[in-house]
DNA sequence: CGCTCCACCTGAACGC
DNA sequence: TGCGTTCAGGTGGAGC
């Protein structure tokens, strides 16, 4: 599911809703996610209370205040966060994993069919984000930075912004969402762009992912919003799952679907070079 | 070190 | 209806 633009909505209204709110208990029914919760979790977080909401990359990051410690979410490929005005009720979903619950009666579910998420406390987060690429929407992304950090990168286009190290927060459907606003094949060689083309590309990361967030996000199957309402950029998407369709830049070719690192690119043969 | 590939999971969609 | 197969938005680590 998430990619930059659903976590950074879920995040926002992390924000909008739990800031200051204290944690009164935490209730882990699954361990076994993507790391396994240690037991001393639940304690660690009793009583907190929660002082900031950030985003990096595809992580959300909840700091409290008095201790160094950060709550770090990751969604995985299914993971849901769900926010609920008061604890109505103890009938949880089977997916339901970590229960919060605060001192106003709030309350944050974290559901993940698949399990690839994580919840993890550490005191130091941000040796997380060490090797981690830029932020697209930061002013420190720039056609500069980009072509700089493709030097040398003998694979694919693709891959390459597929790569959390080169470029944080894209993922499989706004790379090509993005390749094809760029108007650049998938199946280019990274280090081959010249400084227009990253030029291009910056911009419509910037644009697209902006428009994604003002959105609510792309729901497929799995994203949803905090209080459960679908996003809507999949209505805006150009290529991704539009195989066999007319391109609705050129109105002419066909988008087309590959696969690159087994994983599905479309893309626009006439339009993208 | 850089790159590709696989494993980690469940559920939905599809074909027979 | 049911069963098998395929595919899915991510990423850390194995292997080359």
């Amino acid at each position: 599911m998430p990619e930059l633009p659903e976590v950074e909505i879920v995040c926002r209204e992390m924000r909008q809703a739990l800031l200051t709110q204290i944690i009164q208990k935490v209730e882990v029914r699954e361990r076994r996610l993507r790391f396994l919760i240690p037991p001393a979790f639940e304690k660690n977080l009793e009583h907190l209370t929660i002082s900031s909401l950030q985003r990096r990359a595809k992580y959300i990051l909840v700091g409290f205040q008095g201790t160094s410690d950060t709550l770090v979410i990751h969604l995985g490929m299914s993971g849901r966060i769900s926010l609920l005005p008061s604890a109505e009720s103890t009938l949880y979903h089977k997916h339901e994993h970590v229960i919060f619950t605060f001192t106003s009666g709030k309350e944050m579910r974290f559901f993940d069919p698949r399990r690839f998420g994580s919840m993890v406390l550490m005191t130091t987060p941000a040796s997380l984000f060490h090797k981690i690429g830029p932020e697209p929407l930061s002013k420190d992304f720039s056609a500069i930075t980009l072509k700089d950090s493709l030097l040398n990168k003998k694979s694919s286009i693709k891959s390459a912004l597929l790569n959390q190290h080169i470029i944080a927060g894209l993922g499989n459907i706004y790379v090509s969402e993005v390749l094809h606003k760029a108007q650049i094949h998938p199946e280019r060689l990274a280090k081959d762009l010249n400084l227009y083309e990253c030029d291009a590309l910056v911009s419509a990361i910037k644009k697209i992912l902006q428009r994604a967030i003002a959105a609510g996000g792309s729901t497929l199957r799995d994203h949803q919003r905090t209080n459960g309402e679908a996003g809507s950029f999949q209505k805006q998407f150009a290529v991704y799952n539009q195989e066999g369709k007319n391109c609705p830049n050129c109105q002419e070719s066909m988008i087309e679907r590959i696969l690159q690192a087994n994983r599905s690119t479309y893309f626009c043969k006439k339009c993208q070079h």
